[in-house]
DNA sequence: AGAATAGTGTCTATGAGACACTATTTC
DNA sequence: GAAATAGTGTCTCATAGACACTATTCT
């Protein structure tokens, strides 16, 4: 098969499709959820599914991930980032489907889901009590964004995606917790994030049944310092490279 | 636009070009390089280009990056890891092209490149002295491939796919040096290297100039230990995510 | 002896982790 | 005062980084 044919000719080899699912995470209650929708129609009917769709010929990946995202939540303007492109031969019984994987973060509070005419229902699940089984190779794209959301939150300022515009520290921390699932020690938790010079005081205080709490915002500008990278800890595991069957 | 519809139809909706990109590390005389084919026809004709092309429809994404690189390198059983989707609307004057791109690490000495019928020319380049311009947006590809190069180094043990079976601790610290551009403390580095236990001491020994070198090999059971991880340094920088303009 | 290269030893500053302590609220 | 939650202080141990030192070859 020639390469960068001269004489290309766009009709001339078969093409695959080309899907873009969007792993959409939230955290509803302090604790970390993804979206899913359930298939109304063959194949996998009645399973439920990362949302996705084909890609239109005039938009970009991001931008196709951008529309699934809105077509879902509702939402804009959210951490959106590409997960892993997914092409294993059979994956999809139709026909042969390559999906482009994106990860994105949004608060719950803001968004309004509603369901479409492929999907029976839209939820949010708890990331701990997925449905069985899921469409496709879901699973593998799910726990693979679950791993990349894991080592990322290391060494970035991601979780904050997650938070409201004010928040306590140890709100924070549970979302660390939530995400890392461990338990972090508060006192250096509370020394890190400090030195981190990341979150800025508010006046703001929240009741509830003991000492009041502080309420912080984040400091957007210095995460916009691309060279600043809040890690949490120097502990990365595997982090990137994954294998496909 | 419908998702997963019942009633699908492959021909229902035009459906873009999928390629497979490999950018091929290797070193040569210590030096990382890349391999580039120089490209023989419109568009950017005479212009140095990744290796790469279309996916077939019954080979998975990672079997057409094998393939590709069997094609310019003869080469197999070699590290390959995807890298990124690139999915820009205009990359390819042609038509819609999505790019899928793989990351390949070879030895150099075991391969033998050679000329298609769509490049003028093969060619390893040094990472440092790259030809301009490249054709498509393969410079950002080139780019970002470096970048995740330089971060995985500091987490895995990817170092040792460019060396030959045996080799001395300050070809490796080379090798460090080269990937991630700066000068490293051979002290330091003889410590770490050695406290993780990764490497076997043969009875080898190579002479030069000064005092001969002892030769080492890698030890392949410790790596398999996929918990294990040789990390050169904690300090890692911005890591996976990129924006796609 | 001197140059060239290989390899070791050691000091210091940093900071992660453990954990005990103090503070402020409600009942 | 006790319970509940918020927040601080401090000690220890591991280790990254700097750098001085020793070792073995050749000419």
């Amino acid at each position: 098969m020639p390469k960068h044919a001269t004489d290309y000719d766009a009709t001339r080899y078969e093409r695959p499709s080309v899907t873009v699912d969007v792993v959409i995470f939230t955290l509803i209650n302090q604790e970390l959820h993804v979206l899913l929708v359930q298939r109304r129609h063959w194949p996998f009917e009645g399973c439920w599914a990362i949302p996705g769709g084909f890609i239109n010929m005039d938009e970009s990946l991001e931008d196709a991930a951008r529309r699934e995202l809105a077509e879902e939540t509702g939402v804009r303007d959210v951490y959106l980032e590409q997960l892993y492109t997914f092409g294993a031969v059979a994956r999809d019984p139709r026909t042969r489907v390559i999906s482009v994987a994106y990860i994105a973060l949004v608060r719950a509070d803001l968004q309004q889901i509603r369901a479409s005419a492929e999907s029976t229902a839209v939820r949010w699940f708890p990331v701990r009590t997925l449905p069985e089984p899921l469409a496709f190779d879901h699973d593998q794209v799910l726990a693979y964004a679950i791993g990349r959301l894991r080592s990322k939150l290391e060494y970035t300022t991601l979780a904050f995606q997650l938070l409201p515009e004010v928040f306590s520290i140890l709100e924070l921390k549970h979302i660390y917790e939530q995400i890392l699932d461990e338990k972090l020690d508060k006192g250096n938790f509370y020394r890190k994030i400090k030195e981190a010079d990341l979150l800025e005081e508010t006046p703001l205080l929240r009741e509830g049944r003991g000492r009041p709490t502080r309420l912080w915002r984040f400091r957007r500008d210095r995460a916009a310092d691309k060279q600043f990278v809040f890690r949490w800890r120097e502990d990365r595991s595997v982090g990137e490279g994954r294998d496909e069957k």
